[in-house]
DNA sequence: AGTAAACAGGACAGTCGTGTCTTGTTTCGT
DNA sequence: ACGAAACAAGACACGACTGTCCTGTTTACT
């Protein structure tokens, strides 16, 4: 459904937001269980995208840009990977216009909800649930 | 989100319930606008899982199995391409057991309104759509 | 029986997502 | 300046999804 790659993006990005300050690719690699090299093709779109700002040399790496509460889900996997809406009749020759078919309206519908419940999550509202398990395999920064 | 079989398969399906009769892979391809060799694939797919039953021979072709109004869409999507949900936290290593974190408790979340919504649409309510614009390009048997 | 209609299935090509590796390029510190 | 740290970016491999084509195999009709 979601992609590998949106999968990561989430995660590096919930634990920059963690960390607060400039976390190197490796580490991010490290404490969110994601391939290194890959990893950092993620977060070169991330940083393309405004989400995430890299810093080279030494001290440097990826910082957060907004703030938790102002970045939502649906930022990220937009910038990864665009969940992408039914606007129009797939069906090639459609005089449909704008409207869709029984069929179609509901799968989009589908899209719809998951759009919707995406852009109501922020990473803010991730980070304060309270919640028995943590995320990121309880690699954060609290960890030695 | 979905995969173009799913699309495909959804089509066909919708084409062949309201044909009522057997339906060559031919017949339904023009119809639904789908490559013929590609939705021979498909088809088998959905004869397999017991949503199609194929017929060769002179008059033969295909025919949806179950009454509309016992088929959903998640049945169709399920057969060809299954929507997983998540059901533990893709960390690698996880003490979590089944609890998921924030992050992916909120993932799963939109999954599963997805597949409550597929879950919910039979065929025949598609169908029974009061809908202005027509599915499968009008190519059904009232076209000539 | 024989022939044509129709599905079944394998082989193959193209593209894309995932992943690795290697080579630049920037930046900080001495 | 020099060197190490860190990101940037290209080349390449692998597999899955999409799609095409070709060869069987079943079935109905005459």
């Amino acid at each position: 459904m979601l992609t590998q790659s949106v999968e990561y993006a989430l995660r590096a990005v919930v634990y920059l937001a963690r960390e607060g300050e400039p976390r190197t690719t490796a580490q991010v690699a490290e404490a969110t269980q994601v391939p290194a090299a890959y990893l950092s093709k993620v977060l070169q779109g991330l940083s393309r995208a405004g989400i995430v700002k890299s810093q080279r040399g030494i001290g440097g790496g990826m910082t957060l840009l907004p703030q938790p509460a102002d970045l939502t889900i649906l930022d990220v996997v937009n910038a990864v990977d665009p969940l992408q809406r039914i606007e129009t009749c797939p069906l090639g020759l459609l005089e449909h216009g704008v409207k869709l078919c029984a069929l179609h309206r509901r799968l989009d519908n589908a899209m719809r909800s998951v759009e919707d419940a995406f852009r109501k999550s922020t990473l803010a509202d991730v980070l304060a649930d309270p919640n028995p398990s943590i995320p990121l395999g309880n690699a954060t920064s609290s960890a030695k």
